[in-house]
DNA sequence: TGTACATCAGTGAACGCGCGTTCACTGATGTAC
DNA sequence: TGTACATCAGTGAACGCGCGTTCACTGATGTAC
């Protein structure tokens, strides 16, 4: 099967940074493999080179793309409640904190990768991408400029994130524990 | 080298867990290999299967190690704060999130193998340290039966454990950008 | 619209590499008397 | 306390394996006229 069509390569294109990203998620940036990758979207892993230059770079493709999952999560909720910001943010939560949203990380919250952003290099493109993420997700909160002085609504939505974040990493830990579940509506009901 | 003393072997076998347990920390359970822990020691990696099964054992005992030391932490904490909870709970908040903790995941909390743990399967031992690990921390704060009915102090506990998790994983991913030092700040004040 | 040719997405074999694990061997340690 | 022997922690070479990456090649797609 040589030469595609360009309508083809793009779709393709498309096609594997989905995959890594669901993968990635479910399994960890290391334990993805690009024949695993390139197998999901029925190609070889010859042709990976032909849309990344590396696998770094899929992976920094993937975080994006999982980045933009949760905007479009995030504006879906929003537009099933319109101008109504309480219901807003009690279904995100309702959603965020499920056994659902724990035993599907492979389409679930960017925050899955914070652990290789982590231990990326200090200018790694992840890491880049993952930092971008955050800033969009404050922006969307209304957190435009963020202050470096004490300012209680900035303290407590970065809390706020930082709770949902870490209740979703002990649940997903504690699977198969009575205490995953009790972590998760703990937490539901400590956030309001 | 042929045959070590007793003695030398019991010591060498602490010092391979150490070993991996920081690097474990430090870098992900799939990025560290069994030559690197066993020259860390001095040691081949050959002589490896005379002190564990397999990479995996090595692992869950390196978790185990991970969670004594945050036990041994926090006793020291209390120690030179005795009857007073308050103190007690400002000064673990203070290093919790304070950057030398971000900084230093080689010596710091367990939760960051939570990923690792969460991708295992589901009866191993290292999910098994860790849930073990999880409950005796929840009984140090005199957690020692967890209810699924609402109670509010079991609730907010769970909630802040969350929150301190999610707080280190956000400002690790974070770091070399001013978010990472806000992100800190402003759970520490959230916290009280 | 048709023809000639260049482009390049995808193939599949090959590269060097290092992994986790096994194994025959070594020789000081520990044990039995 | 001394001697003879079994034990076993550690060595280092080797195992099969699969990784990320490269490359010569293929032939339909896209372009130029």
């Amino acid at each position: 099967m040589p030469r595609s069509s360009r309508a083809d390569t793009a779709r393709r294109h498309e096609a594997i940074i989905d995959a890594a990203s669901r993968l990635i998620r479910e399994r960890g940036v290391e334990s993805v493999t690009l024949p695993e990758v390139m197998g999901e979207v029925g190609l070889t892993k010859g042709g990976f080179y032909k849309h990344f230059e590396s696998k770094e770079a899929l992976v920094a493709a993937a975080a994006e793309a999982c980045w933009s999952e949760e905007f479009d999560r995030l504006a879906q909720i929003a537009a099933r409640h319109p101008d109504d910001l309480a219901a807003i943010r009690s279904k995100f939560l309702d959603w965020y904190l499920s056994p659902e949203h724990r035993d599907n990380p492979g389409s679930g919250c960017p925050s899955v990768l914070a652990g290789a952003v982590a231990r990326s290099a200090p200018d790694s493109a992840l890491r880049k991408a993952h930092i971008a993420g955050i800033y969009k997700l404050l922006a969307m909160q209304g957190l435009n400029d963020l202050e470096t002085d004490p300012d209680e609504r900035q303290d407590h939505l970065l809390s706020e994130i930082a709770t949902l974040g870490g209740a979703l990493m002990m649940a997903r830990a504690t699977v198969g524990d009575p205490l995953s579940e009790i972590i998760l509506s703990a937490v539901r009901r400590s956030l309001g």
